[in-house]
This record gives C-alpha cells, sequence and structure tokens, in this order.
DNA sequence: CTGATTCATAACCGAATGGTTATATAACTG
DNA sequence: CAGTTATATAACCATTCGGTTATGAATCAG
C-alpha cells in the first residue's frame, strides 16, 4: 500500500525489539553489534531490524572502517510525537470537559435537589 | 510473537486507514457503516481495521440494535504518547544541549582568532 | 412473514514481516 | 599472505496483514 512516512514510523515502532534499541541508542551511537547484544536473536536479524529503522528515517549510520557506526535520526519520531500528541491531548480535553460537567451538574443536584424532580438526558 | 499493548497500539497507528478513522471518531461516535464511507474497501475490510483497533483498546462498541456504536478509548493512546513522548524530548533536549554547544564553540573561536591575530602581531 | 439493512465471519489470495542458515564483502590483524 | 571480525545479502519459511467475495445472523420496515 501507499506506505506514507507516518506509517513507516509507527510500523517501526511496534516491534520492542526495535523500541529497545532505539532506547539504548539514547545512551549514544554503537555498532551494530553492540545494539544487538542484548537480543536473542542472529545478526542478520538484528540487521533487518536496522533496516526498517533506517527506512522510516529513524536512524543513521556512517561506516567507520569495517564498522558501522548508528545513531538516532530525532526528526521522524518528533514528528510522530506531533501526530499522537495533538490527538490525545484532544481527548485529554474532552475527557476534562467530560469531568467537569459531570461535577457542575452533581453540585448543581446538590444545590436544588428538593426543587427538581427528573431530568431528561439529550441523545 | 509476544504482542504486548504498545506493539498492538503502534501497530494500529502504522495504517493511515485506522489513523483517519481515529480522527473521524474525534469528531463524535458513529456507526460501522459510517465509519466505512470514506474509504474506497469493502465493509468487510472496514469490519477488520475496526477489529485491529478494538484488539489494540483504541476503540469500544456498543449495540444498539443492529447497529454498533464506535467511539474512541482514550488511554491506550495516551499511553503511547506517553513513551514516544519522553523519547522525542528526551531528543528534543540533546538537539539543543549540542546546538548550545556548537554556538558557545563558535564564539570561544571568534575571540580566540582575535587574540591570535593579536599575538602573531607580537611576532 | 418477507425483504432490506447492518454488521461479522469464513475462506481465500498475494504481499509483507520476522525469523532462520548460508554466503559474500570489506576491513583489520598477525 | 591467511585468518578473523563486522556487517550485509540471498534464499527460504511460517505467520500476519490487508484486501477480496460469499455467506450468515440479527434487527428493522412494510
Amino acid at each position: 500500500m501507499n506506505q506514507n512516512r507516518l506509517d513507516l514510523v509507527f510500523s517501526a515502532l511496534s516491534d520492542a525489539t526495535r523500541r529497545g534499541m532505539l532506547e539504548q541508542l539514547a545512551a549514544g551511537e554503537t555498532n551494530v553489534g553492540t545494539l544487538g547484544e542484548p537480543y536473542d536473536m542472529s545478526q542478520p536479524a538484528v540487521s533487518k531490524h536496522l533496516r526498517v529503522l533506517e527506512r522510516a528515517g529513524l536512524i543513521r549510520r556512517t561506516r567507520q572502517g569495517r564498522e558501522h557506526r548508528i545513531r538516532v535520526d530525532p526528526r521522524p519520531i518528533e514528528e510522530a510525537s506531533t501526530w499522537i500528541g495533538r490527538y490525545a491531548r484532544f481527548w485529554k480535553q474532552q475527557f476534562d470537559a467530560v469531568d467537569a460537567y459531570l461535577k457542575a451538574r452533581a453540585d448543581e443536584a446538590r444545590t436544588r435537589s428538593r426543587t427538581k424532580a427528573k431530568e431528561q438526558d439529550k441523545r
């Protein structure tokens, strides 16, 4: 399908191994072997995970002799964070609004609990 | 593989159709048919996308007659937002620190070059 | 009851995913 | 030079994914 950047980033982040690699890279750039050490998988499997992260633009690599130094490129993460953050904020706000509404209604009900009979809800 | 919650959420978000559905749901809860209208795909395909969102905990459904009312559950998105937000903030901070360092070094180099020029004058 | 509407499920298909082993390439080491 | 090390690539495999068509089940309308 039409794989845009956001698709690739979220897809790359959907694997715990790859998220772990990114977190490991937060401690500083390393080579491929070191990145793969924590995981019980073959070297080609590690190589594939890195290729996925690279295709998503989440890492960059530079050759230093026979080693590949891997470092994070924070820009695509920033993009994804923006999307998801905007969305999360919207729902937090919705939740807070409903919360405030319910609280207000509870207060109101308390103050005129004897005068009011029954409220009809809309929708 | 060992599919934890974060895996499922990011995986669900990695498809533009599903992200679109979530955005559509921000306008309020709807039924399955309405959710699928914007997309050029069969009804079972829509149903499958909803199942993916549901497995990830991103939506909830309630039956009303023959219709299914779909609404967002914002909690898993909040979780994902937390992970990615923390990560994005870390890298922004790193970037800012490097930026500040480079700027400081540039300033220092500027003053040093003036000093060096003076010393050469002395010679 | 009959027929239409809303949705899910089953069965299938091709492509992508995540893993493997085996092999290739390039750089370092003695 | 030969041997070791770091990494990628190829070929393969099972599973998942995103789509399809066909069918089923429940509810609504006349």
